[in-house]
DNA sequence: CGTCTATTTGAATGTACTCAAAAGCGGTGG
DNA sequence: CCACCGCTTTTGAGTACATTCAAATAGACG
């Protein structure tokens, strides 16, 4: 079932009793896109928080000269959202398609709010959650100043070792800030 | 008192009666620091989360050719921690001082976890907290990237008005990444 | 007042970008 | 099943943004 790897990454966190389980389910919706469809466009309202359960998505922003820049990949097991746009319920700049067939779970920010009501240890889960990924965050906007395109490249290939060989040459130099010629040569040097 | 800046900043994320404010308070310990007075050593494990009542912290890095690159600034009614330490009691990579004389609110892991234990609410806060730390620091590790340093600079000054004159220049070098003698060039040009 | 650190300025260098063009590769339709 | 089209990758020459190293000046603090 594709609830089950959502329930495992929960359980690492928190307990919750049948009840609780269904309750939380029957928040959830399930959704399958295709390859290069898009979840979320710049502009949009990010209104549903998404949990890849197969597949892979991303998340980027596209500069006034048209370059790619990726926040985050979201393979199998991870969250994604445009976290900005999904706490304010305003407009964000981020998109957020699929880089392959993929199926997502996905929770408004409407039941999201309810299931804190209704079961208030979930602010714990997704307060971990929001932690680990501060973390991350922080550790890679220093990263990104202080070290040279090839370390950043190092960084990427052990932060998504599942995906150096399945994602294109130019998706990784969106993903280290470097132009797609740039990391050619790099890789070549 | 020193912790009314604290308590309103809560206020606006969750509801306390007296009783859980006292409690809350109970779990808190004043600190006084003296301008460059170091809180938090590279190696260290960070013990307690810092808010800060008056003055202003800095969380750094030193690199390896002896650089700092400034993680963030806490002034007044501001949260630091070196966060990756304070989550998993490990030893960190970042240093954390005092820029000027400073009054601080510490509030220790033992006493935290308590506290969500106690007042589950707390989790709330605190997920709230983390939620927009990490919109800002994803917004930023993409800004490092495509920006340059004058446009970095003038994110800095939109994100800590408060600071600009009061920092040295090569602060707001460490912050935005580039050399203290690039930051002159670019500000006489 | 003296010392230490921050700032300024300049010349040479390096890392990464731009523009351009060719080669490779994958998917789609005839 | 092959040919074509579009996108990715490669390669090269010229350029730009930022660094390094060095030295002079200015400022802050005890």
């Amino acid at each position: 079932m594709n609830h089950d790897l959502l329930l495992a990454n929960i359980a690492k966190h928190i307990q919750l009793n049948e009840e609780e389980k269904q309750h939380f389910l029957s928040f959830l919706q399930v959704k399958k896109v295709k390859k290069k469809q898009h979840l979320l466009l710049e502009g949009d309202v990010n209104r549903s928080a998404m949990f890849v359960t197969s597949g892979c998505l991303r998340a980027y922003h596209l500069d006034e000269n048209g370059f790619q820049y990726i926040q985050q990949f979201a393979p199998e097991g991870w969250w994604i959202a445009d976290m900005y746009s999904f706490i304010t319920q305003e407009p964000g700049h981020l998109y957020i398609d699929a880089l392959c067939d993929s199926e997502l779970l996905l929770i408004s920010k409407a039941n999201l709010e309810k299931l804190y009501k209704e079961i208030p240890k979930f602010n714990h889960y997704f307060r971990v959650l929001a932690e680990k990924s501060l973390v991350s965050f922080q550790s890679r906007s220093m990263e990104n100043l202080r070290l040279t395109a090839k370390e950043r490249y190092e960084k990427f290939c052990l932060r998504y070792p599942t995906l150096i060989d399945f994602i294109s040459q130019k998706q990784i130099a969106a993903y280290i800030g470097v132009t797609p010629e740039f990391l050619s040569k790099m890789l070549h040097a």
